[in-house]
DNA sequence: CCGCTCATGTAACTGGTTACATGATTTA
DNA sequence: TAAATCATGTAACCAGTTACATGAGCGG
């Protein structure tokens, strides 16, 4: 009955019900401080998304002022919420769980095409991305932390988990090299 | 100069390079037969893919026959070559090294949303998910290794060190929710 | 001879990107 | 008062998806 959402339409549903009644704006910043590539999205994807969500009868919409400023505030209706939770529930969609995309793993593929030297610079490149990106990741944690919000906590540990297997894995990468 | 290609696009430069000139069919199977998601696509990508990619000079094409059957193989250009040396070349692109999109772990973000038994229930299903999907790496590598391909042996080293990590993830977060 | 694989494509659609455009309010 | 931020949107474009369509060759 539901048919499928978009990972994106899933997360701003996602980010409504957990901060509540929230502006296309706000989500769109949501999204651009965080530290994952994926959510990225501007003005010309997210106010075009939440229009489809609220036309598919997932939010509400609500005008208000402040001032001479117009702004809609979105909020859930039983009918996002149930789409949330259905996301969040067994069966998982399938892919949930299969092999994630991850960009140095599919350079490491054609990396024979480089000379030698040139592929222990690719190792060191990333190696220094993988850090760089680590500590962001860390600081991430620690502000979930100190905020009390366990689930964000727990998620970003997903990601430092990650980042730290990658970190590892290119290390043997670049021991292989020499 | 040369303006940015997709993934999509370097992923089929580089398989032409591993295996030589190849059909566009013969580089829609390789990506089918990929664990990961990313990878699954269909003629409806492809044939314009590499048409563009030859529009673009990147590949060369020769029609041949095999009795009444056509097909056309396409090779790497001189162009095509350093398109794939420079992708794979410090500066590595912006996000090479980013935090990769997992499904899972933007799911834990609003696990708060579930009762405590469907948390339990989602963090069972992810497992059991991630598990049957390292078996599947495992065999991958295997088979790389078997064949003497060292360095998708290496990438496909790289998706079982992500797997595992995850699996230790996910079972701590089913820890934290007991 | 039936069904699978090889092989090539097209057409409609859709979600997301980039860039543009506007204007109010807040802050340095 | 200038710049940043809040806030909303549109338009052109593009890559990838789904589904359709065709036909040769091969193995059981």
């Amino acid at each position: 009955m539901m048919k499928n959402l978009t990972h994106l339409e899933f997360t701003a549903i996602g980010n409504i019900w957990k901060k509540g009644p929230s502006t296309a704006y706000a989500i769109m910043k949501e999204f651009s401080t965080s530290p994952s590539a994926h959510y990225r999205s501007s003005a010309g994807s997210i106010y075009p998304l939440m229009r489809r969500l609220h036309r598919r009868g997932l939010l509400t919409t609500k005008t208000g002022r402040k001032g001479k400023r117009r702004h809609k505030t979105f909020s859930l209706t039983a009918k996002g919420r149930r789409a949330l939770t259905d996301w969040l529930s067994p069966p998982l969609a399938e892919g949930a769980g299969s092999t994630t995309y991850d960009p140095l793993r599919t350079r490491v593929y054609f990396l024979a095409a480089l000379t030698p030297p040139d592929r222990r610079a690719f190792a060191k490149d990333a190696k220094q991305q993988l850090q760089a990106q680590l500590s962001r990741n860390l600081g991430e944690r620690e502000r979930y932390r100190t905020k009390g919000d366990l689930f964000s906590e727990l998620a970003a540990e997903g990601s430092i988990a990650i980042m730290r297997a990658r970190l590892r894995w290119i290390d043997r990468v670049a021991a292989k090299l020499s």
